[in-house]
DNA sequence: TCAGTTATGGTACATTTAACTATAAAGACA
DNA sequence: TGTCTTTATAGTTAAATGTACCATAACTGA
C-alpha cells in the first residue's frame, strides 16, 4: 500500500554460518566437539562455534565447507544443515532500535573420525570438547549444540550417515565403536548389532580379512547405497 | 587481514519467511496445501507459496505466524521451521554478479484441520491443494513443498503434533482419521491403532460419551503431555 | 423390535527383540 | 609345539511386540 513505509519496516541482515564440528574418537570412545576461542568483541575470549559470514555469490554449504576447511583437514565426512536462528537481538552488536545491522545464523553440523581430522589452526584457540563437558558459549551457540547432538544421535539411528565418514572398507567393530562412541553405554551389545545391521542386507560383506593385532581377523564390508534405498524411514536401532 | 577486501566480499541479503500451510481434512480422508497466485513478477500468475520479507524487530517465527494469520483464521495449530533456501539466484530478482540484494528464504511447515480453518482472503487467488496435486510452483517452492511433507509425515510418528490442532476433547476416531488423512491406505488398522496408542498410556479416557449419529457413541480422550515426556524418541507407528 | 453402524475388547499366530552361549581363527608365550 | 588369551562369528531361546482377525457392546433409524 504506503510504499515508503513498507520499505522503511524492512530490515537488512548479515548472515553467518555456523558449525557444530562432531567428531568421533572410537579408540576411547567418545564424542567431540570443535571449538574456537574467540579473539575479538563481542564475548571475547569465550569459547564458540567456528562460523563466518557469507560471502557474495556463496551459498550457504559453501561456506559451512569454507569454515570447516579451514580449522581441519579430513576425506571422509557428512555435513547437513541443523536450523536457523534469526531473532533479533540475539547479536550483541545488533543495537536496539538501532537502523543498523541485524545477524542471522544459519547453523550446519557436521561430522568425521578423530583419527583422520587433523587440526590446522593453532592448538591454543582450537580445542575438542567431550560432549558433555562443553563449557559456557558465546552467543546462543550452547542451543546451537546440543540442538546438533539430538540431529546426530536421530540421523545415526535413521540414516547411513555413519559410512559417508567411514572409509571405503570397514569391520563391523569399527561401525560398533561409531555407534557407541555417540550412544554410550546403555547400547545393544555387539552380537545384536551384527545381526540387526546383516539382516536389513545392506552391508557388503568382501571377504577380505584384516589382521589387527591379538584375535580372529574380522572381514571388511562395503556399504551399498542401492540395497539401502527401498529400506528408508526404517530405522536401524532405538535406543 | 585486509579489511576493505573483506567488506568487499561480504553480502547483504532480504530475508523471506515461506510457509507450507498443511490442512488435514478428515471427512474426505485427504492433506491440502495452502498455495497463493502471485500478482507480482517475477513468476507471475504462478502458484507459489506464502511468504513474507521480514520485518524490522520481527523474529522469523513471529514473521511466519504473521503470514498464517493473514490467510487464515484457526485457533489450534502447529508450526515449526523447516529448511533455510539461500543459494545465491534461487531468485530472478538477484541480477548476476549484482552489487544489488540477496534473497534467503527461511521456510516453515504449519498443520491445521480443515474444520477449523477458514479462508480469510478471497478464493480466486488462495486455494487448498491437495497434496500429489500440486501444480509446478514460483521459484524452489515445490523442493520445499515435498521437504516440508516429508517432515510432517516423520513428525506425525514420533511426536505428539496432532494434539496441537486437534480440539482439547477428543475421540481415537478423530485421531485416527487424522493420520489415514496423511498416511494414506496402507495404514494400520483402527484395532490396533487403539491398542498400540492406549497402551503408551499418554491419552486420557475422559469416560464422557458422544454421539455423533448411528452407531455407539465414542468416548472423548485428552492428551497428557506429562505422560508423553518419557517416551521422547520413541515412534508410535511404522508405516 | 430389528437391522445397520460404530466403538470397544480381546485372541492367536507371526515376527522381532534381547540376553546369552558356543565355536572359530588368529596372536602370544612358555 | 601346544595351550592360553583375544577377537570374530554364529547360533539359541524366552520374552515382548506386531498383525490380522473376531466377538460383543451400545447406540440410531426405520
Amino acid at each position: 500500500m504506503n510504499k515508503d513505509k513498507s520499505q522503511l519496516i524492512l530490515e537488512d541482515f548479515k548472515v553467518g554460518v555456523d558449525n557444530v564440528i562432531f567428531s568421533i574418537d572410537s579408540q576411547r570412545n567418545r564424542l567431540l566437539v570443535l571449538l574456537i576461542k574467540r579473539q575479538e568483541e563481542p564475548y571475547q575470549k569465550s569459547w564458540s562455534l567456528p562460523g563466518t559470514l557469507v560471502r557474495k555469490g556463496e551459498s550457504l554449504e559453501e561456506a559451512a565447507y569454507r569454515i570447516l576447511s579451514e580449522k581441519i583437514q579430513v576425506k571422509n565426512l557428512y555435513l547437513e544443515q541443523l536450523y536457523t536462528f534469526g531473532g533479533p537481538h540475539r547479536d550483541p552488536r545488533e543495537l536496539p532500535d538501532s537502523y543498523g545491522v541485524r545477524y542471522l545464523s544459519v547453523s550446519y553440523f557436521a561430522l568425521v573420525r578423530f583419527e583422520e581430522a587433523k587440526l590446522i589452526t593453532d592448538h591454543h584457540n582450537t580445542s575438542w570438547y567431550i560432549i558433555g563437558k562443553v563449557p559456557k558459549l558465546a552467543f546462543d551457540h550452547n542451543l546451537i549444540v546440543n540442538y546438533g547432538y539430538q540431529r546426530l544421535r536421530s540421523k545415526l539411528e535413521y540414516s547411513p550417515i555413519a559410512f559417508d565418514v567411514l572409509p571405503e572398507l570397514f569391520t563391523l567393530n569399527d561401525l560398533y565403536q561409531l555407534y557407541t562412541s555417540v550412544f554410550g553405554e546403555n547400547f545393544t551389545d555387539y552380537s545384536n548389532f551384527r545381526n540387526r545391521l546383516l539382516k536389513l542386507g545392506f552391508l557388503i560383506d568382501t571377504e577380505k580379512k584384516v589382521s589387527r593385532g591379538a584375535g580372529r581377523p574380522p572381514s571388511l564390508y562395503r556399504f551399498n547405497s542401492e540395497a539401502f534405498a527401498p529400506l528408508k524411514d526404517k530405522p536401524f536401532f532405538f535406543i
